[in-house]
Formats: C-alpha cells, structure tokens, sequence
DNA sequence: TGCGTAAATTCGCAATTTCGAATATACTAC
DNA sequence: GTAGTATATTCGAAATTGCGAATTTACGCA
C-alpha cells in the first residue's frame, strides 16, 4: 500500500509539475474561474489551457462545473494551496543557489554539455 | 519573475513526480544513507537509483558527501517531508475519491480506452 | 602496480509529455 | 433550422523521461 500511496503522490506531483499549471492552480486560488477567464488572464493558447486543465481534471486537482455556455474551474482542496506557499518559503530560503541553479540550467540549454 | 518562481516550482515538482523518488526522500527521512544502503532498502537497479539520485541532486533536494568508498545522501530541507505529509493528508481526505481514480487509470492502461 | 567494490555515466530504445493547428462538441440566440 | 461563442478533443511532430545493460570513474587495500 505504501508503494500504493507513493504512486498516488507521484501523480499529484507529476499534475503540479508544469509552470502552466502551477499559474492556473494559483489563479483558482481566489476562487472559481471560467476556463475563457483563465486563458485571457494567463494568456495560453486555447487548446493548450484546455489540455492542462484536463491534466488537473483527471488528478482531480480542479473540478469543473458547467454554467451555460461556460466552464468554471476551481481547487478541489485548498491544501494544495498550502503545498505552493510552502514551496515559496522553500524557494527564498535556499534563493541564492537556487539562482545560481536556475542559471545553471538555462547556460545549459543555451550551451548543451561539452 | 513570478513566471520564474512558478518554472523553479514546477521543477522541484517535477522531480519528486516519480514513485521511486519519493521512496528515496521518504527514506532519507530518518538521517543519511549511502547510495548502496538505498538501493538495498529499495530494491532498486544500480544504475536506475543513480539516475533517480541524479535528478535529485540536480535539483538540490538531497545532497551527497563522498566518504571513502561510498556517497552519502541526506534531505537538504526537511521542509520537503511535511510537504509529503500533507500529500499523505491529502491522499486519506479524498480517499474513495482516489482509489477510484488509480483504478480508472490502471483499467485503462489494461484496455487503453474504447 | 593491480584487484575489488561503490557509484556515476553512457547508450539505445520505448513510452510519455507538450505544443499549436485543426476539428469536434455543446451551448445560446435568432 | 443557422450562426456564433466557449470549450474539448484529436493529430502529428519534437522534446523529455525512464529503463536496464554496459561501461567508466573513484576509491581502498594489498
């Protein structure tokens, strides 16, 4: 069951694990959007937000709700929320390497390996 | 640099969205353990466990100190784990929830859709 | 020096992810 | 019915990930 549980987290992750979809859980942070809000808001390509929005459906990260025309979204569980703050906190408290990782990173992929 | 801070998330995301990893993180838990010590503890390929420990060190979630022969790994934040207890929280809150879900995604994966 | 062990890296290869373009579906209003 | 709008899905290509086998690197010891 534990190897059952580390699956399940992994998946969560995996669903967080995209800056696209990190912004959409962050704008749903204030409350429910339609996904045309989202899209204007974050400014995606509509078959692209679409796409990630049916990620976060299928982990059951958001829920949707169908108001005539529109879909509106919102966070199943605000303690994901709670997740994203922590990982700030992470961020700031290691920001120097972290800079310095990041940078590492994009020198990387301008430069690839020797 | 909200857009930068949302990039360095979804990487640390990223690399804890993998069963295996996770095992490791949870198993670093209670103090250092050698790379050897790891893969005994988790049943793990040699050179699979180095590539899981790569990623990690990459993004600087365990780091590794070399003593004689052998490379010991520890969690640089501890922050890490309570984000993994809060999964757990998390997994048992929407229990019925989930395991219907893990038994869609296995089902499908036997009979890939219709 | 050479041998043995621990760990990292490289090498295919298969599977997955991501993207925008194109298409399909669902609804509203006329 | 048709037209228009909102959203979802499909498609194909490029990039990334995950794996075990094989190799390489680094260390300790005789």
């Amino acid at each position: 069951m534990s190897q059952e549980l580390r699956r399940f987290k992994a998946e969560i992750f995996q669903a967080l694990a995209h800056p696209t979809r990190i912004a959409i859980v962050e704008a749903l942070r204030g409350g429910d959007l339609s996904a045309g809000h989202l899209i204007e808001k974050l400014e995606l390509e509509q078959s692209n937000a679409s796409q990630h929005l049916a990620v976060l459906r299928a982990k059951q990260i958001v829920t949707s709700r169908k108001e005539g025309n529109q879909v509106f979204y919102s966070l199943r569980d605000p303690v994901l929320i709670e997740v994203l703050d922590i990982m700030k906190r992470y961020f700031y408290s290691h920001l120097s390497q972290t800079m310095s990782m990041l940078k590492e990173i994009r020198s990387e992929k301008a430069a690839p390996k020797k």
